[in-house]
DNA sequence: ATGGGGCTTCCCATGATGGGAGGGTCAAGG
DNA sequence: CCTTGACCCTCCCATCATGGGAAGCCCCAT
């Protein structure tokens, strides 16, 4: 399979796959005589976990361990949920700071008369803080 | 005043305030004989404005246009509430992407059993998906 | 007058991704 | 058998806001 179809069937851009080559996140892939890259269904299946686990919001380096726990048959389960718990704290942290943004903002916005004048609760808060 | 004055009385570091010097953010800085950097309470009114208004989230693009609204006595208040408006949907957008990315893990990291045992239902959806 | 700290510019790196140039390769159809 | 178009390769560049660091100039206090 070349880069292109391993792209279609797995969702990551071949360009992606280049990149994850690169840095080593996947096993360096096999190549033709004439340089081309090849890829098999095991490799694949490695694509897509990490699609699946980018579009979870993990970083590179977290999908690095997922990945190397995912090929370990004796990982043991405690290490993995630590990983994801992790992120999930993560996640809920970032969450927490946009909604408090986005809360300051609704009420500054629900102040804002949002009309020809020129007076504006939004730039006053900006000013003052 | 100095660059790390204005840094220290902002809150913007003095790296921040060459760059959006230099991107054209804020208006040029007087020099010196010397060729330092000169800043008054203007200056630091516009650094604080522009502090303030990254805390909450907004692009350098949408600061550029509160900005140019701040500076202008005559903006309708219309134009200032579109952009905060935009902005908190696209807050909304971003925090309903990473509550759905927590949601899905909490579910998996609650059916792990996160002990010895390498079962473990996290690996299993990001293989499978 | 000398030393330490502050200022200047310039270059580099981040992280994940895309764009594009220049050049080799493969397969299908004339 | 040759051409053509669609691949593939590597290498370089850009993003966006931010920080690190080097080399060299400047100012103030001792």
């Amino acid at each position: 399979m070349n880069i292109g179809q391993a792209a279609k069937a797995s969702g990551v851009s071949a360009k992606m796959i280049r990149y994850y080559d690169e840095i080593g996140l996947v096993r360096p892939a096999s190549r033709t005589e004439s340089n081309y890259r090849e890829y098999d269904d095991r490799s694949l299946n490695e694509l897509r976990f990490i699609r699946r686990a980018r579009s979870l919001g993990f970083s590179m380096p977290e999908i690095t361990q997922l990945l190397s726990l995912w090929r370990d048959r004796q990982r043991p389960s405690r290490d993995v949920k630590a990983i994801a718990e992790r992120h999930i704290a993560d996640l809920d942290a970032r969450i927490a700071e946009m909604q408090a943004m986005a809360d300051t903002l609704r009420h500054l916005s629900h102040c804002c008369a949002g009309d020809d004048r020129p007076e504006c609760p939004i730039l006053e808060d900006l000013t003052r803080s």
